[in-house]
DNA sequence: GGATGATTTGCCATAATGTGGCAAATTTTT
DNA sequence: AAAAATTTGCCACATTATGGCAAATCATCC
Protein backbone atom coordinates (compact mmCIF):
# COMPACT_ATOMS: atom_id res chain seq x y z
CA UNK A 1 0.00 0.00 0.00
CA UNK A 2 2.23 2.70 1.21
CA UNK A 3 5.32 3.17 -1.45
CA UNK A 4 8.55 1.58 0.25
CA UNK A 5 10.30 4.97 -1.00
CA UNK A 6 12.74 3.32 -4.45
CA UNK A 7 15.41 5.67 -4.28
CA UNK A 8 18.11 6.65 -6.55
CA UNK A 9 16.03 5.70 -9.57
CA UNK A 10 14.50 8.88 -10.83
CA UNK A 11 15.63 8.62 -13.94
CA UNK A 12 13.76 5.54 -14.42
CA UNK A 13 10.65 7.14 -12.68
CA UNK A 14 10.77 10.00 -14.88
CA UNK A 15 10.94 7.56 -18.11
CA UNK A 16 8.17 5.43 -17.01
CA UNK A 17 6.44 8.86 -16.19
CA UNK A 18 6.98 9.86 -19.99
CA UNK A 19 5.81 6.54 -21.78
CA UNK A 20 2.39 6.63 -19.63
CA UNK A 21 1.61 10.51 -20.74
CA UNK A 22 2.65 9.24 -23.85
CA UNK A 23 -0.30 6.81 -24.06
CA UNK A 24 -2.91 9.26 -23.44
CA UNK A 25 -2.41 11.15 -26.92
CA UNK A 26 -1.27 8.49 -28.93
CA UNK A 27 -2.78 9.69 -32.46
CA UNK A 28 -2.09 12.96 -32.05
CA UNK A 29 1.18 12.21 -30.54
CA UNK A 30 3.67 15.07 -28.12
CA UNK A 31 5.60 17.60 -29.24
CA UNK A 32 8.89 17.57 -26.69
CA UNK A 33 8.34 20.91 -25.42
CA UNK A 34 4.80 19.66 -24.55
CA UNK A 35 5.54 16.51 -22.88
CA UNK A 36 8.20 18.15 -21.21
CA UNK A 37 6.36 20.27 -19.57
CA UNK A 38 3.36 18.12 -18.62
CA UNK A 39 5.43 15.80 -16.93
CA UNK A 40 7.54 18.61 -14.98
CA UNK A 41 11.03 18.20 -16.80
CA UNK A 42 12.81 20.34 -18.68
CA UNK A 43 13.07 20.02 -22.30
CA UNK A 44 16.77 18.88 -22.28
CA UNK A 45 16.14 16.22 -20.23
CA UNK A 46 12.96 14.75 -21.80
CA UNK A 47 14.61 15.41 -24.89
CA UNK A 48 17.84 13.07 -23.48
CA UNK A 49 15.43 10.12 -22.30
CA UNK A 50 13.51 10.64 -25.18
CA UNK A 51 16.36 10.03 -28.03
CA UNK A 52 17.44 7.49 -26.06
CA UNK A 53 14.06 5.47 -26.18
CA UNK A 54 13.55 6.23 -29.91
CA UNK A 55 16.91 4.21 -29.95
CA UNK A 56 15.51 1.64 -29.06
CA UNK A 57 12.44 1.89 -30.55
CA UNK A 58 10.08 2.45 -27.18
CA UNK A 59 8.90 5.65 -28.64
CA UNK A 60 8.41 6.84 -32.31
CA UNK A 61 9.24 10.19 -33.61
CA UNK A 62 7.19 10.54 -36.41
CA UNK A 63 9.22 11.72 -39.33
CA UNK A 64 6.68 14.25 -40.76
CA UNK A 65 6.03 16.04 -37.43
CA UNK A 66 8.50 15.38 -35.09
CA UNK A 67 6.03 14.14 -32.44
CA UNK A 68 6.52 11.51 -30.30
CA UNK A 69 4.00 8.30 -30.10
CA UNK A 70 4.73 4.95 -28.17
CA UNK A 71 7.11 2.75 -30.11
CA UNK A 72 6.60 -0.70 -31.28
CA UNK A 73 9.27 -2.54 -28.62
CA UNK A 74 6.70 -0.81 -25.93
CA UNK A 75 3.97 -3.37 -27.81
CA UNK A 76 6.37 -6.05 -27.24
CA UNK A 77 7.58 -6.09 -24.29
CA UNK A 78 3.87 -6.15 -23.35
CA UNK A 79 3.45 -9.17 -25.17
CA UNK A 80 6.03 -10.16 -22.43
CA UNK A 81 2.91 -10.47 -19.53
CA UNK A 82 1.06 -14.12 -20.13
CA UNK A 83 -1.90 -13.68 -17.84
CA UNK A 84 -2.88 -9.81 -19.51
CA UNK A 85 -2.79 -11.49 -22.86
CA UNK A 86 -4.06 -14.27 -22.70
CA UNK A 87 -7.00 -12.91 -20.92
CA UNK A 88 -8.35 -10.18 -23.18
CA UNK A 89 -7.64 -12.93 -26.09
CA UNK A 90 -10.32 -15.43 -23.67
CA UNK A 91 -12.35 -12.34 -23.12
CA UNK A 92 -12.62 -11.19 -26.36
CA UNK A 93 -15.02 -13.96 -27.86
CA UNK A 94 -17.78 -13.30 -25.21
CA UNK A 95 -17.50 -9.14 -25.84
CA UNK A 96 -18.31 -10.12 -29.76
CA UNK A 97 -21.51 -11.97 -28.74
CA UNK A 98 -22.67 -9.44 -26.02
CA UNK A 99 -21.81 -6.62 -29.09
CA UNK A 100 -24.54 -8.99 -31.60
CA UNK A 101 -26.67 -9.52 -29.26
CA UNK A 102 -27.32 -5.63 -28.20
CA UNK A 103 -25.85 -3.04 -31.17
CA UNK A 104 -23.64 -1.47 -29.17
CA UNK A 105 -20.13 -1.15 -28.12
CA UNK A 106 -18.67 -3.43 -25.59
CA UNK A 107 -15.47 -2.85 -23.14
CA UNK A 108 -13.21 -5.19 -21.44
CA UNK A 109 -10.78 -3.32 -19.04
CA UNK A 110 -8.60 -4.24 -16.18
CA UNK A 111 -7.86 -2.63 -12.53
CA UNK A 112 -5.17 -0.75 -12.19
CA UNK A 113 -4.32 0.73 -8.90
CA UNK A 114 -7.08 3.78 -8.51
CA UNK A 115 -7.80 3.53 -12.22
CA UNK A 116 -8.90 1.31 -15.03
CA UNK A 117 -7.33 0.37 -17.97
CA UNK A 118 -9.33 -0.60 -21.14
CA UNK A 119 -7.94 -3.60 -22.26
CA UNK A 120 -10.40 -4.71 -25.19
CA UNK A 121 -13.12 -3.25 -27.38
CA UNK A 122 -15.48 -4.68 -29.90
CA UNK A 123 -18.22 -2.76 -32.32
CA UNK A 124 -18.78 0.45 -33.17
CA UNK A 125 -21.30 3.24 -32.41
CA UNK A 126 -22.93 6.36 -33.88
CA UNK A 127 -21.99 8.56 -30.33
CA UNK A 128 -18.82 9.60 -29.07
CA UNK A 129 -17.02 7.42 -26.60
CA UNK A 130 -14.44 8.61 -24.41
CA UNK A 131 -12.62 4.88 -23.70
CA UNK A 132 -10.32 3.52 -26.07
CA UNK A 133 -8.09 0.45 -25.85
CA UNK A 134 -5.02 1.32 -23.57
CA UNK A 135 -7.14 4.00 -22.12
CA UNK A 136 -6.74 4.73 -18.21
CA UNK A 137 -9.19 6.25 -16.45
CA UNK A 138 -9.89 6.91 -12.52
CA UNK A 139 -12.03 4.30 -11.20
CA UNK A 140 -14.54 7.01 -10.52
CA UNK A 141 -15.27 8.22 -14.04
CA UNK A 142 -16.41 5.09 -15.80
CA UNK A 143 -19.17 2.90 -15.99
CA UNK A 144 -16.42 -0.15 -15.98
CA UNK A 145 -14.67 1.15 -12.48
CA UNK A 146 -18.04 1.99 -10.71
CA UNK A 147 -19.10 -1.69 -11.19
CA UNK A 148 -15.88 -2.41 -9.98
CA UNK A 149 -15.82 -0.19 -6.92
CA UNK A 150 -19.24 -1.20 -6.17
CA UNK A 151 -17.27 -4.55 -5.42
CA UNK A 152 -14.60 -3.75 -2.76
CA UNK A 153 -14.60 -3.66 0.81
CA UNK A 154 -16.36 -0.41 2.24
CA UNK A 155 -12.27 0.73 3.60
CA UNK A 156 -11.17 0.13 0.01
CA UNK A 157 -14.17 1.50 -1.74
CA UNK A 158 -14.00 4.37 0.49
CA UNK A 159 -10.68 5.40 0.16
CA UNK A 160 -10.14 4.98 -3.83
CA UNK A 161 -13.42 6.44 -4.10
CA UNK A 162 -12.23 9.34 -2.70
CA UNK A 163 -8.69 9.07 -4.36
CA UNK A 164 -10.50 9.11 -7.81
CA UNK A 165 -12.82 11.72 -7.53
CA UNK A 166 -9.48 13.81 -6.99
CA UNK A 167 -7.81 12.60 -9.85
CA UNK A 168 -10.81 13.54 -11.89
CA UNK A 169 -11.54 16.90 -10.43
CA UNK A 170 -7.68 17.99 -10.95
CA UNK A 171 -7.64 16.69 -14.61
CA UNK A 172 -9.63 19.95 -16.46
CA UNK A 173 -10.30 17.04 -19.45
CA UNK A 174 -13.05 15.72 -16.93
CA UNK A 175 -14.70 19.05 -16.30
CA UNK A 176 -18.46 19.35 -16.24
CA UNK A 177 -19.03 15.84 -16.02
CA UNK A 178 -21.53 14.53 -13.48
CA UNK A 179 -19.85 11.27 -12.07
CA UNK A 180 -21.25 11.76 -8.78
CA UNK A 181 -24.51 11.50 -10.33
CA UNK A 182 -23.68 8.31 -11.74
CA UNK A 183 -21.98 6.84 -8.31
CA UNK A 184 -25.47 7.57 -6.82
CA UNK A 185 -27.23 6.16 -9.62
CA UNK A 186 -25.11 2.99 -10.15
CA UNK A 187 -25.26 2.55 -6.25
CA UNK A 188 -28.99 2.05 -6.28
CA UNK A 189 -28.54 0.07 -9.25
CA UNK A 190 -25.90 -2.23 -8.52
CA UNK A 191 -23.95 -1.92 -11.45
CA UNK A 192 -21.92 0.80 -13.07
CA UNK A 193 -24.87 3.21 -14.85
CA UNK A 194 -23.42 6.19 -16.78
CA UNK A 195 -26.32 8.03 -18.32
CA UNK A 196 -25.44 11.01 -20.09
CA UNK A 197 -22.56 11.29 -17.43
CA UNK A 198 -19.77 11.43 -19.42
CA UNK A 199 -20.57 12.65 -22.66
CA UNK A 200 -23.61 13.92 -23.44
CA UNK A 201 -25.48 11.53 -26.17
CA UNK A 202 -23.58 8.31 -24.93
CA UNK A 203 -24.69 5.81 -21.69
CA UNK A 204 -23.30 3.04 -20.41
CA UNK A 205 -23.55 -0.14 -18.39
CA UNK A 206 -20.81 -1.85 -16.20
CA UNK A 207 -20.71 -5.16 -14.57
CA UNK A 208 -17.10 -6.56 -12.31
CA UNK A 209 -15.42 -9.85 -12.83
CA UNK A 210 -14.39 -11.16 -9.61
CA UNK A 211 -11.65 -13.48 -8.61
CA UNK A 212 -12.01 -16.42 -6.63
CA UNK A 213 -11.67 -14.60 -3.30
CA UNK A 214 -14.46 -11.96 -4.71
CA UNK A 215 -12.29 -9.07 -5.41
CA UNK A 216 -13.06 -7.18 -8.82
CA UNK A 217 -10.00 -7.47 -10.93
CA UNK A 218 -11.73 -6.60 -14.60
CA UNK A 219 -14.84 -5.20 -15.44
CA UNK A 220 -16.83 -5.82 -19.02
CA UNK A 221 -19.65 -2.76 -20.43
CA UNK A 222 -21.74 -1.84 -23.21
CA UNK A 223 -21.86 1.63 -24.72
CA UNK A 224 -23.95 3.26 -27.15
CA UNK A 225 -26.85 6.21 -27.65
CA UNK A 226 -28.18 7.41 -24.65
CA UNK A 227 -32.15 7.03 -26.06
CA UNK A 228 -31.65 3.56 -26.11
CA UNK A 229 -31.12 2.90 -22.62
CA UNK A 230 -34.24 2.38 -21.39
CA UNK A 231 -35.05 1.07 -17.94
CA UNK A 232 -36.07 -1.90 -19.67
CA UNK A 233 -33.14 -2.74 -21.80
CA UNK A 234 -30.74 -1.67 -19.03
CA UNK A 235 -32.25 -4.72 -16.96
CA UNK A 236 -32.15 -7.21 -19.81
CA UNK A 237 -29.04 -6.19 -20.46
CA UNK A 238 -27.78 -6.13 -17.37
CA UNK A 239 -28.30 -9.68 -16.89
CA UNK A 240 -26.90 -10.58 -19.97
CA UNK A 241 -23.88 -8.44 -18.96
CA UNK A 242 -23.38 -10.63 -15.39
CA UNK A 243 -23.92 -14.08 -16.81
CA UNK A 244 -20.83 -13.34 -18.96
CA UNK A 245 -19.09 -11.95 -16.29
CA UNK A 246 -19.77 -15.16 -14.50
CA UNK A 247 -18.95 -17.38 -17.07
CA UNK A 248 -15.92 -15.98 -17.70
CA UNK A 249 -15.13 -15.93 -14.22
CA UNK A 250 -15.43 -19.32 -14.00
CA UNK A 251 -14.28 -20.34 -17.36
CA UNK A 252 -11.02 -18.38 -17.10
CA UNK A 253 -10.50 -19.48 -13.06
CA UNK A 254 -6.83 -19.64 -13.58
CA UNK A 255 -5.94 -16.43 -15.54
CA UNK A 256 -7.95 -14.55 -13.46
CA UNK A 257 -6.17 -15.68 -10.47
CA UNK A 258 -3.05 -14.29 -11.74
CA UNK A 259 -4.00 -10.99 -12.13
CA UNK A 260 -2.89 -8.43 -9.75
CA UNK A 261 -6.00 -6.27 -8.75
CA UNK A 262 -3.55 -4.49 -7.35
CA UNK B 1 21.40 1.91 -39.21
CA UNK B 2 23.99 3.01 -37.62
CA UNK B 3 22.88 4.46 -33.87
CA UNK B 4 22.86 8.12 -33.18
CA UNK B 5 24.69 7.64 -29.86
CA UNK B 6 22.22 8.19 -27.50
CA UNK B 7 24.15 9.94 -24.71
CA UNK B 8 23.91 10.24 -20.54
CA UNK B 9 20.90 7.49 -20.24
CA UNK B 10 23.23 4.26 -19.24
CA UNK B 11 20.06 4.04 -16.16
CA UNK B 12 17.40 3.88 -18.73
CA UNK B 13 19.32 1.26 -20.87
CA UNK B 14 19.55 -0.80 -18.09
CA UNK B 15 16.60 -0.73 -17.40
CA UNK B 16 15.38 -1.69 -20.67
CA UNK B 17 17.79 -4.55 -20.95
CA UNK B 18 16.34 -6.01 -17.61
CA UNK B 19 12.91 -5.93 -18.83
CA UNK B 20 13.45 -7.88 -22.35
CA UNK B 21 15.66 -10.39 -20.26
CA UNK B 22 12.36 -10.76 -17.97
CA UNK B 23 11.09 -11.64 -21.19
CA UNK B 24 12.46 -14.71 -21.80
CA UNK B 25 11.85 -16.80 -19.02
CA UNK B 26 8.52 -15.01 -17.87
CA UNK B 27 6.97 -18.17 -16.55
CA UNK B 28 9.97 -20.06 -14.17
CA UNK B 29 10.86 -16.32 -13.47
CA UNK B 30 14.56 -14.70 -12.39
CA UNK B 31 16.20 -14.92 -9.36
CA UNK B 32 17.88 -11.42 -8.96
CA UNK B 33 21.50 -12.44 -8.72
CA UNK B 34 21.06 -14.37 -11.98
CA UNK B 35 19.20 -11.66 -13.90
CA UNK B 36 22.27 -9.09 -12.72
CA UNK B 37 24.61 -11.57 -13.95
CA UNK B 38 23.08 -12.27 -16.94
CA UNK B 39 22.79 -8.41 -18.10
CA UNK B 40 26.10 -7.62 -16.77
CA UNK B 41 25.15 -5.70 -13.67
CA UNK B 42 26.12 -5.52 -9.91
CA UNK B 43 23.25 -6.81 -7.81
CA UNK B 44 22.83 -3.57 -6.53
CA UNK B 45 22.07 -1.86 -9.34
CA UNK B 46 19.67 -4.34 -10.63
CA UNK B 47 18.17 -4.58 -7.38
CA UNK B 48 17.79 -0.82 -6.95
CA UNK B 49 16.30 -1.02 -10.67
CA UNK B 50 14.05 -4.10 -9.75
CA UNK B 51 12.60 -2.64 -6.59
CA UNK B 52 12.02 0.97 -8.85
CA UNK B 53 10.20 -0.94 -11.47
CA UNK B 54 8.30 -3.38 -8.94
CA UNK B 55 7.02 -0.39 -7.00
CA UNK B 56 5.37 0.97 -10.57
CA UNK B 57 4.35 -2.62 -11.22
CA UNK B 58 6.11 -2.87 -14.25
CA UNK B 59 7.65 -6.05 -13.11
CA UNK B 60 5.78 -8.47 -10.05
CA UNK B 61 8.05 -10.24 -7.70
CA UNK B 62 6.62 -13.63 -6.59
CA UNK B 63 6.05 -13.67 -3.18
CA UNK B 64 6.38 -17.17 -3.05
CA UNK B 65 9.91 -17.51 -4.78
CA UNK B 66 10.91 -13.86 -4.76
CA UNK B 67 11.50 -14.43 -8.50
CA UNK B 68 10.67 -11.41 -10.99
CA UNK B 69 8.13 -11.50 -13.91
CA UNK B 70 7.06 -9.07 -15.93
CA UNK B 71 4.18 -6.93 -14.71
CA UNK B 72 0.82 -5.69 -15.36
CA UNK B 73 1.67 -1.93 -16.30
CA UNK B 74 4.21 -3.55 -18.85
CA UNK B 75 1.12 -5.08 -20.32
CA UNK B 76 -1.20 -1.68 -20.29
CA UNK B 77 1.90 0.59 -21.69
CA UNK B 78 2.26 -2.08 -24.86
CA UNK B 79 -1.58 -1.36 -25.24
CA UNK B 80 -0.94 2.41 -25.96
CA UNK B 81 0.99 1.16 -28.97
CA UNK B 82 -2.31 1.39 -31.14
CA UNK B 83 -1.51 -0.24 -34.80
CA UNK B 84 0.37 -3.14 -33.38
CA UNK B 85 -2.59 -4.02 -30.83
CA UNK B 86 -4.73 -3.66 -34.16
CA UNK B 87 -3.05 -5.75 -36.31
CA UNK B 88 -3.18 -8.70 -33.87
CA UNK B 89 -7.12 -8.61 -33.66
CA UNK B 90 -7.49 -7.95 -36.87
CA UNK B 91 -5.33 -11.21 -37.86
CA UNK B 92 -6.85 -13.23 -35.49
CA UNK B 93 -9.81 -14.51 -37.15
CA UNK B 94 -8.21 -15.46 -40.36
CA UNK B 95 -5.39 -17.53 -37.39
CA UNK B 96 -8.05 -19.32 -36.65
CA UNK B 97 -9.32 -20.23 -39.71
CA UNK B 98 -6.22 -21.60 -41.04
CA UNK B 99 -5.88 -23.27 -37.66
CA UNK B 100 -9.14 -25.21 -37.90
CA UNK B 101 -8.50 -26.17 -41.90
CA UNK B 102 -5.21 -27.39 -41.23
CA UNK B 103 -5.27 -28.69 -37.09
CA UNK B 104 -2.08 -26.98 -37.12
CA UNK B 105 -0.64 -24.17 -34.66
CA UNK B 106 -0.81 -21.12 -36.29
CA UNK B 107 1.76 -18.07 -35.63
CA UNK B 108 1.69 -14.30 -36.17
CA UNK B 109 4.77 -12.22 -36.10
CA UNK B 110 6.17 -9.32 -36.84
CA UNK B 111 9.66 -8.03 -37.64
CA UNK B 112 11.66 -6.37 -35.10
CA UNK B 113 14.91 -5.16 -36.24
CA UNK B 114 16.62 -8.59 -36.59
CA UNK B 115 14.49 -10.31 -34.75
CA UNK B 116 10.74 -11.76 -35.22
CA UNK B 117 8.68 -11.01 -31.98
CA UNK B 118 5.66 -13.49 -31.96
CA UNK B 119 2.37 -11.50 -31.66
CA UNK B 120 -0.01 -14.17 -31.61
CA UNK B 121 -0.58 -17.85 -31.30
CA UNK B 122 -3.81 -19.99 -32.10
CA UNK B 123 -4.33 -23.97 -31.49
CA UNK B 124 -2.51 -26.78 -30.28
CA UNK B 125 -0.22 -29.67 -30.78
CA UNK B 126 1.19 -32.71 -29.17
CA UNK B 127 4.77 -31.83 -30.15
CA UNK B 128 6.77 -29.13 -28.68
CA UNK B 129 7.41 -25.88 -30.05
CA UNK B 130 9.59 -22.71 -29.47
CA UNK B 131 7.80 -20.43 -30.28
CA UNK B 132 5.36 -18.26 -27.81
CA UNK B 133 3.46 -14.95 -28.12
CA UNK B 134 5.98 -12.18 -26.86
CA UNK B 135 9.10 -14.61 -28.20
CA UNK B 136 12.08 -12.50 -29.78
CA UNK B 137 14.00 -15.30 -32.12
CA UNK B 138 16.80 -14.18 -34.77
CA UNK B 139 14.91 -13.94 -38.15
CA UNK B 140 17.06 -16.70 -39.13
CA UNK B 141 15.87 -19.10 -36.42
CA UNK B 142 12.46 -19.31 -37.54
CA UNK B 143 10.05 -20.18 -40.74
CA UNK B 144 8.66 -17.08 -39.85
CA UNK B 145 12.02 -15.34 -39.61
CA UNK B 146 12.56 -17.01 -42.73
CA UNK B 147 9.88 -16.32 -45.02
CA UNK B 148 10.31 -12.30 -43.97
CA UNK B 149 14.15 -12.74 -45.04
CA UNK B 150 13.45 -13.94 -48.31
CA UNK B 151 11.40 -11.06 -49.44
CA UNK B 152 14.15 -8.35 -48.26
CA UNK B 153 16.31 -6.78 -51.12
CA UNK B 154 19.64 -9.00 -51.53
CA UNK B 155 21.82 -5.78 -50.06
CA UNK B 156 19.73 -6.28 -46.72
CA UNK B 157 18.96 -9.55 -46.87
CA UNK B 158 22.76 -10.48 -46.75
CA UNK B 159 23.36 -8.21 -43.58
CA UNK B 160 20.14 -9.83 -41.21
CA UNK B 161 21.10 -13.08 -42.78
CA UNK B 162 24.52 -12.50 -41.21
CA UNK B 163 23.62 -10.78 -38.22
CA UNK B 164 20.38 -13.43 -37.10
CA UNK B 165 23.04 -16.07 -37.72
CA UNK B 166 25.91 -14.88 -35.75
CA UNK B 167 23.16 -14.01 -33.03
CA UNK B 168 22.01 -18.04 -33.26
CA UNK B 169 25.27 -19.29 -33.09
CA UNK B 170 26.49 -17.23 -30.08
CA UNK B 171 23.61 -18.23 -27.78
CA UNK B 172 24.19 -21.64 -26.77
CA UNK B 173 20.25 -22.36 -25.99
CA UNK B 174 20.37 -22.85 -30.20
CA UNK B 175 23.17 -25.65 -30.49
CA UNK B 176 22.75 -28.08 -32.56
CA UNK B 177 20.31 -27.10 -34.43
CA UNK B 178 20.19 -26.85 -38.57
CA UNK B 179 19.13 -23.43 -39.42
CA UNK B 180 21.20 -23.34 -42.32
CA UNK B 181 19.69 -26.62 -44.13
CA UNK B 182 16.71 -24.26 -43.57
CA UNK B 183 17.39 -21.97 -45.14
CA UNK B 184 18.76 -23.50 -48.06
CA UNK B 185 15.44 -25.37 -48.34
CA UNK B 186 13.34 -22.08 -48.11
CA UNK B 187 15.20 -20.75 -50.49
CA UNK B 188 14.69 -22.89 -53.01
CA UNK B 189 10.48 -23.20 -52.02
CA UNK B 190 10.28 -19.67 -51.38
CA UNK B 191 8.49 -20.07 -48.35
CA UNK B 192 10.04 -20.41 -45.00
CA UNK B 193 10.29 -24.30 -44.75
CA UNK B 194 11.67 -26.09 -41.34
CA UNK B 195 11.44 -29.64 -41.09
CA UNK B 196 12.57 -30.52 -38.21
CA UNK B 197 15.72 -27.82 -38.27
CA UNK B 198 14.56 -26.70 -34.56
CA UNK B 199 12.97 -29.18 -32.49
CA UNK B 200 13.13 -32.90 -33.63
CA UNK B 201 9.34 -33.59 -33.87
CA UNK B 202 7.94 -30.45 -35.69
CA UNK B 203 7.97 -29.18 -38.86
CA UNK B 204 6.63 -25.42 -39.59
CA UNK B 205 6.06 -23.20 -43.16
CA UNK B 206 5.89 -19.69 -43.42
CA UNK B 207 4.99 -16.98 -45.81
CA UNK B 208 5.27 -13.09 -45.44
CA UNK B 209 2.91 -10.14 -44.97
CA UNK B 210 4.47 -7.46 -46.91
CA UNK B 211 3.67 -3.42 -46.82
CA UNK B 212 1.92 -1.49 -49.78
CA UNK B 213 5.95 -1.13 -50.59
CA UNK B 214 6.43 -4.76 -50.84
CA UNK B 215 8.50 -4.93 -47.29
CA UNK B 216 7.80 -7.90 -45.20
CA UNK B 217 6.83 -6.64 -41.91
CA UNK B 218 5.09 -9.57 -40.60
CA UNK B 219 4.82 -13.67 -41.30
CA UNK B 220 2.24 -16.26 -40.63
CA UNK B 221 3.31 -19.55 -40.05
CA UNK B 222 1.84 -23.12 -39.09
CA UNK B 223 3.45 -26.00 -37.14
CA UNK B 224 3.03 -29.19 -36.23
CA UNK B 225 4.23 -32.88 -36.04
CA UNK B 226 6.96 -33.51 -38.58
CA UNK B 227 5.57 -36.75 -40.17
CA UNK B 228 1.91 -34.49 -41.41
CA UNK B 229 4.40 -31.93 -43.66
CA UNK B 230 4.24 -34.01 -46.29
CA UNK B 231 5.17 -32.69 -50.07
CA UNK B 232 2.16 -32.05 -51.46
CA UNK B 233 0.45 -30.86 -48.12
CA UNK B 234 3.07 -28.46 -48.01
CA UNK B 235 1.77 -27.35 -51.29
CA UNK B 236 -1.66 -27.45 -50.66
CA UNK B 237 -1.22 -25.54 -47.25
CA UNK B 238 1.36 -22.99 -48.38
CA UNK B 239 -1.24 -21.30 -50.88
CA UNK B 240 -3.78 -21.27 -48.33
CA UNK B 241 -1.22 -18.87 -46.70
CA UNK B 242 -0.58 -16.90 -49.19
CA UNK B 243 -3.81 -16.51 -49.34
CA UNK B 244 -4.30 -15.46 -46.52
CA UNK B 245 -1.33 -13.26 -46.67
CA UNK B 246 -2.94 -11.32 -49.92
CA UNK B 247 -6.10 -10.91 -47.91
CA UNK B 248 -4.88 -9.66 -44.99
CA UNK B 249 -2.55 -7.13 -47.05
CA UNK B 250 -5.51 -6.02 -48.93
CA UNK B 251 -7.50 -5.56 -45.98
CA UNK B 252 -5.54 -3.77 -43.27
CA UNK B 253 -3.52 -2.20 -45.37
CA UNK B 254 -3.86 1.30 -43.42
CA UNK B 255 -2.66 -0.64 -40.06
CA UNK B 256 0.36 -2.49 -42.32
CA UNK B 257 1.51 0.96 -43.49
CA UNK B 258 1.92 1.74 -39.74
CA UNK B 259 4.00 -0.79 -38.90
CA UNK B 260 8.00 -0.24 -38.54
CA UNK B 261 9.60 -2.79 -40.59
CA UNK B 262 12.72 -1.46 -39.08
C1' DG C 1 17.64 -29.95 13.46
C1' DG C 2 21.33 -27.11 13.61
C1' DA C 3 24.83 -25.26 10.77
C1' DT C 4 26.51 -23.84 6.19
C1' DG C 5 26.02 -21.59 1.95
C1' DA C 6 23.47 -18.69 -1.18
C1' DT C 7 20.43 -14.88 -2.08
C1' DT C 8 18.05 -10.91 -0.94
C1' DT C 9 17.86 -6.48 1.32
C1' DG C 10 19.77 -2.29 2.83
C1' DC C 11 23.28 1.40 3.71
C1' DC C 12 26.79 4.70 2.52
C1' DA C 13 30.93 7.17 0.65
C1' DT C 14 32.38 8.24 -3.90
C1' DA C 15 32.64 9.83 -8.64
C1' DA C 16 30.44 9.01 -12.61
C1' DT C 17 26.25 9.96 -14.46
C1' DG C 18 22.40 12.62 -15.49
C1' DT C 19 21.08 17.44 -15.07
C1' DG C 20 19.54 22.00 -16.70
C1' DG C 21 21.25 26.30 -18.66
C1' DC C 22 22.43 28.27 -22.88
C1' DA C 23 22.81 28.77 -27.94
C1' DA C 24 22.71 27.12 -32.74
C1' DA C 25 19.91 24.90 -36.14
C1' DT C 26 15.58 23.91 -37.82
C1' DT C 27 10.76 24.34 -38.51
C1' DT C 28 6.39 26.84 -38.29
C1' DT C 29 3.76 31.01 -38.14
C1' DT C 30 2.88 35.79 -39.15
C1' DA D 1 10.80 37.51 -45.65
C1' DA D 2 11.01 38.21 -40.82
C1' DA D 3 9.73 36.54 -36.35
C1' DA D 4 8.35 33.14 -33.10
C1' DA D 5 8.53 28.62 -31.51
C1' DT D 6 10.54 24.24 -31.22
C1' DT D 7 14.06 20.94 -31.74
C1' DT D 8 18.83 19.63 -31.40
C1' DG D 9 23.25 19.76 -29.33
C1' DC D 10 26.98 20.96 -26.02
C1' DC D 11 29.12 21.48 -21.57
C1' DA D 12 30.46 22.52 -16.60
C1' DC D 13 28.53 21.18 -12.34
C1' DA D 14 26.56 18.62 -8.41
C1' DT D 15 22.99 15.59 -7.91
C1' DT D 16 22.15 11.02 -8.66
C1' DA D 17 23.16 6.44 -9.58
C1' DT D 18 26.85 3.38 -8.51
C1' DG D 19 29.07 -0.76 -6.47
C1' DG D 20 31.39 -2.34 -2.31
C1' DC D 21 30.24 -4.18 1.98
C1' DA D 22 27.43 -6.28 5.70
C1' DA D 23 23.11 -7.69 7.92
C1' DA D 24 19.02 -10.28 7.35
C1' DT D 25 16.60 -13.93 5.14
C1' DC D 26 16.08 -18.04 2.90
C1' DA D 27 17.38 -22.72 1.15
C1' DT D 28 20.18 -26.82 1.74
C1' DC D 29 22.93 -30.31 3.35
C1' DC D 30 24.95 -33.16 6.69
Amino acid sequence: MSKPLPTGTQAIVRTVVLLKALGTRRQIGWRLTDIAAHCGLTTSTAYRIMTCLASMNLVRQRPRDKRYVPGPTLYELGLTVPAYFHFQGACHPRLLEISDKTGWVVFLALRSGEETVCVDRVGSTSVNLLNEVGRRVPLAGSALGVAMLLRLPAREQKRLLAASRKALRSNPAHRGRTYDDMWVRSLRLGLGLNLGDILPGGASLGVPILNASGKPVAAISVAGPRPEFTERRIATVGQMLKDVARRIEREQAELIADLEAG
